[in-house]
DNA sequence: CTGAAAGCGCTTACAG
DNA sequence: CTGAAAGCGCTTACAG
């Protein structure tokens, strides 16, 4: 607040009333004025352009009415990723809807005493701890912190506080089952960095459907990308040396899908007519890739609303909470699955294609 | 700040000092107290678990050592369009940088009543509008606020305050310009939302660089769209029925350059063999596309980084500012210009192509 | 080197 | 219906 800024005591002097008055007119505590001294305060209110000091509001109060979102400030492109940025999005509309506002709680390193010190500062009601990585320290302070709290995204399924979450593991591991079901059966898997808790679940999805369908990988059926389209695409190339005629790939997210889409078209195999392709989020790209990507949806969204409304439950009932709220993720079917043809990929009569390097496979 | 947490005077009160010299220890003002006092503060500290009240801090030096960045919260998709996000992913980057945090102002409606409250209420030094619609209220806002403020992204030329922005006219017009240095001379144009201020500017670009090149393009050549991919295929489709032979079209921006490049392949017309195709802004699903589409790039991230720069000077130097930033627009080269063959679309000579359907156009 | 006191701008019992 | 006083948790001259 810049110096000269009307305070509550100059409305006061101006209408010619107590401080008192003032507050209980600005907060409609009605029988406590008559109607005269409400319209003077009023009047003097505007006059002065006076707006109440929210801080010193929150001092006394011990509440913000903000919500803190606090994120791990990793390289700081975090919310050029579509994920958190739909997430806040989500919490943003939950807040803004219940009367709160939102802080974005950068941290520099992920540091416990770091997170206290930003956190149970006066400055929010609560945090929503938004994805944090694998095994993150961030998971040990929000397990034991001393304001209500939530976790959105990424949670590992034993913590001890709050969160929401998408099912990776269940719904990686419906959608394998799906393929099985249509006849694929050689299936490989791009995975995603270790450091990420999702990329594990989806992994453990996808082995769990081929063991309950005793199918078997040997260690050449998965290879590992960094979500990246590029780690994709170098994913797949390593995945066609061994040549063991996959019939399809399940890729841990879209963007290394899209990779493993130009692998195969750069050595003249067509998807979905030689190799079906599975992959995950559903991000812009995923609709207008050639061909549109058949690919696992999760309500990020739905999350970070989920999580404010959490969060909020917390804050106004005083109660704090480990709730569990896991989503389904949705299979958004497109054109890069089909079922698997009884022949084994070399004989699969291919459809009229323009490129003029082909392999066989 | 919940019930029993720890206050400056409950460490006061443990180390057996004033107040007034836990603070000075807490701020390092060294010489105001001899080591081992030091030593006793900080084990009353340590074993209190104190954190300072942030709030506190703030009504009394009047700093909260946060930016705010006000958004009209329009129907509450707002993050999960990437260029807000993206926007504030510069912003955060900076801000973190300098040592200050964000807040998120979502306003409810675009009334500059509803902004000052909101704004100049203690909570934040100083105010980012990020990209207001065309002609919104909270430009008039922003002219006259009290708070160190700079608008980023969308500002009109004329405004009397700090902002940033991409030369949406400037990058348009050269784009174009090129095109005509291509061969091009019939350029379609689909127009944006009427509500953009930058949907407007691109527009002009447009104008300028015929108009420069002694081209009148009619009513026929212009065609409005609402930004969705779906209404970029419809506006393809009206300019495909008046038929007056364009070599390219020049799209407001990216989606509606991928719904139209969907339009043209239904009629079995080839990007960019038939047509030249221009899209605006570079998104992530451009560089995918089928031809992965020319377009110009806005340096957002570079927006957002710049504007809490500029708010951040301001703050720190007392010294209001109207500085106009204005980035160019880069044009990104890729598959979907080419330059125009002398013979007219009918003769064009076109490459192998699998589609049933095939019209003369 | 150390501390008592005033003050930041509000709210909240409480007394009248 | 109205107001004086205490207090929220800090910081800042200022006096010693």
């Amino acid at each position: 607040m810049p110096e000269g800024t009307p305070t509550i005591k100059d409305v006061a002097e101006r209408a010619g009333v107590s401080v008192t008055t003032v507050t209980n007119v600005l907060h409609g505590r009605g029988g406590r004025f008559s109607e005269e001294t409400r319209e003077r305060v009023l009047r003097a209110v505007e006059e002065l352009g006076y707006r109440p000091n929210q801080i010193a509001r929150s001092l006394v109060r011990r509440r913000s009415h903000t919500l803190g979102v606090v994120v791990e400030h990793f390289r700081g492109a975090l919310l050029g990723n579509p994920y958190y940025s739909t997430l806040l999005d989500g919490i943003l509309a939950e807040a803004v809807q219940s009367g709160y506002q939102l802080k974005i709680i950068a941290l520099e390193r992920p540091d416990p005493e770091h997170a206290r010190l930003n956190t149970e500062d006066g400055s929010i009601d609560g945090a929503i701890l938004a994805a944090p990585l694998h095994q993150s320290p961030l998971l040990h302070w929000v397990e034991r912190c001393n304001i209500p709290r939530v976790v959105a995204g990424s949670s590992p399924r034993d913590l001890r506080a709050a969160c929401v979450d998408v099912d990776d593991e269940g719904s990686v591991y419906a959608a394998v089952k799906w393929l099985i079901e249509l006849g694929h059966r050689r299936i490989a898997f791009i995975a995603g960095p270790t450091n990420y808790w999702s990329a594990k679940q989806r992994e453990q999805g996808y082995l769990r459907a081929l063991r309950e369908a005793g199918i078997h990988p040997t260690e050449h059926w998965i290879r590992r990308g960094n979500y990246s389209t590029l780690s994709g695409r170098q994913a797949m190339e390593m995945l066609l040396q061994v040549r063991p005629g996959f019939s399809a790939v399940v890729c841990c997210n879209d963007w290394m899908a899209l990779g493993a889409l130009e692998a195969l078209r750069r050595v003249g195999l067509l998807v979905p007519e030689d190799i079906s392709m599975l992959g995950f989020d559903d991000v812009e790209a995923a609709a207008v890739a050639s061909p549109p990507l058949t690919t696992i949806r999760q309500p990020v969204r739905d999350i970070g609303i989920t999580a404010a409304r959490l969060l909020i439950q917390q804050i106004e009932s005083g109660q704090p909470s480990t709730e569990h709220v896991i989503f389904p993720g949705e299979l958004i079917q497109r054109d890069s699955v089909i079922p698997c043809s009884a022949e084994p990929p070399d004989s699969v009569k291919r459809s009229q294609h323009t490129r003029p390097r082909r392999r066989r496979y």
